[in-house]
DNA sequence: CACTGTGAATTCCTTCACAGCG
DNA sequence: CGCTGTGAAGGAATTCACAGTG
C-alpha cells in the first residue's frame, strides 16, 4: 500500500491484536483469518485487514495471518519486542494495585521503579521493588526507564510530571483526574475513572 | 439547531465540561468563553460551541456560557444532577482503590456496596463501606443501585457480569482485561491499562 | 462589539467491493 | 476457491466561517 498517515485509531487497537495474538500463541494455532478475529474482537474483518495493512502485508492469502510471525510483527512495531522499562510515581493505594499487577508482564513492560513522597513509605516494598524517594526520580535516565505512570493526586501530577519530563521520560500514562501541561514531543495518555463512569448515566 | 445525532465523541467530552464547569463553580466564575474554556481544557473553541449546541442555548452571545447554571444543565443532561449510585465488584488492590476514591463524589457517585466472593474480605470494611459476599449481588436492584464497577480478575468477569445484568445493571465500568459479552441494552465500559499503556513505546 | 450557534467544508475513520494471489 | 490487501465510497467527527444576537 503506498504510503498513508497511520490513524490513530489503528494504533489504538493495535495492542488488541497483540494480546489476541499473544492468545493465540499459546493455543497453538497457526493460522487465523480477520474473520474469526474479528468475531473474538467483536470488530469488522476489514477493519482488522486494513489496520494491519498499514503496517505491510503479514497475512497469506487463501489462509489467513501466521500467528507466531504476526504477533512478532505486532510487537516489533509497537516496540513491545523489547522490554519496556516503565516508573510508577505513587504508592498509595492505586500505586499498589498497579505494582502487583501482573498484566503488563504480557506486553513486556517491566516496571523497574516506584516512587513515592512519603517517608513512611520510602525503603517499604511493593509488589517486588522497593520505595524510593521521588527526589531520585532523576536517576531514571541512567537506568533505562523511558516510560512513567503516574498514580499520584491530582494536586502533585502536574509537579511529577515536570519532574519526569526533566529525568528523561518520554511518555505518561496518568491516572490523575486533570489535564498535564507537557511539551509537545511527550506523549500523555490521561485515564480519570470518575470522568469514564460519568458518561454510564446518560445511557440509563 | 434542528435535531441531530448526538456524536459519541461528544457524550464522552461532557464530563470534562462538567468537571471544568464545578471548578469555575467553586472559583466563584460568572460566565466563561468558549475560547477561555478551550485555553482549560486544550480543546478548541468551536469544538466546544457545538458541543453543548447539541443539548440547547446555553450561551450568551457577547458573554459566554453562564457557570452555574450551564453546570447545573450539564449535570442533569448525564443525569448526574440525582445522585447515581453504584455497587463495586472486586475488594482486591484495585477494588481497595476504587473504593477509596474520593473523586466519584465530584460527578454525584455513591459507591454504594462492595462485593467480593474472599470469605477472608467478606465483613471488612473499605472506603467506609461493608464488604458483601458476592451471592448477595442480586440485592442492587431493590437497593437503587444501576450501576456497578467491575475490578476483578478477567476469569472472573464475565460470570460477574452476567449476574450484575441479572440483578438489573444497567451500566458497567470494567477495569479487567477482557470483552465482555453483554446485551445491546446494557452499557459497558472497559479500560485495560496495560493496553493503554501498550499503545506509549510506539510514540518513543 | 464580542460572543454564541450553526450550516458548510474539511478531515478523519470505517466499511464496502472486488482485484489479486497462494 | 478462500482469503488478504486496497482503492473507492460512505459515514462520522472536527473545524471553519460567518450570520445572529444580547
Amino acid at each position: 500500500m503506498k504510503y498513508r498517515k497511520i490513524p490513530e485509531e489503528t494504533i489504538r487497537r493495535m495492542p488488541r491484536y497483540l494480546r489476541a495474538f499473544s492468545t493465540l500463541q499459546s493455543e497453538n494455532q497457526g493460522y487465523i483469518s480477520s474473520q474469526l478475529l474479528a468475531e473474538r474482537l467483536h470488530l469488522n474483518p476489514p477493519q482488522i485487514r486494513k489496520d494491519l495493512s498499514y503496517f505491510g502485508a503479514f497475512g497469506t492469502r487463501g489462509i489467513g495471518y501466521p500467528v507466531q510471525s504476526t504477533a512478532e510483527q505486532i510487537r516489533s512495531i509497537l516496540k513491545l519486542n523489547i522490554t519496556q522499562r516503565a516508573a510508577l510515581v505513587g504508592a498509595g493505594r492505586l500505586g499498589t494495585a498497579i505494582a502487583s499487577y501482573h498484566g503488563f508482564s504480557l506486553f513486556g513492560f517491566d516496571i523497574a521503579a516506584v516512587f513515592d513522597n512519603d517517608r513512611q513509605k520510602i525503603g517499604r516494598r511493593i509488589g517486588g521493588r522497593t520505595i524510593e524517594d521521588v527526589s531520585r526520580i532523576g536517576s531514571v535516565g541512567s537506568r533505562g526507564i523511558q516510560l512513567a505512570i503516574l498514580a499520584v493526586p491530582a494536586e502533585a501530577a502536574q509537579t511529577c510530571a515536570d519532574q519526569l519530563i526533566k529525568a528523561g521520560i518520554k511518555g505518561i500514562l496518568s491516572l490523575s483526574p486533570c489535564y498535564l501541561e507537557t511539551p509537545k514531543r511527550i506523549k500523555v495518555i490521561s485515564i480519570d475513572l470518575a470522568m469514564e463512569l460519568g458518561t454510564l448515566p446518560y445511557y440509563l
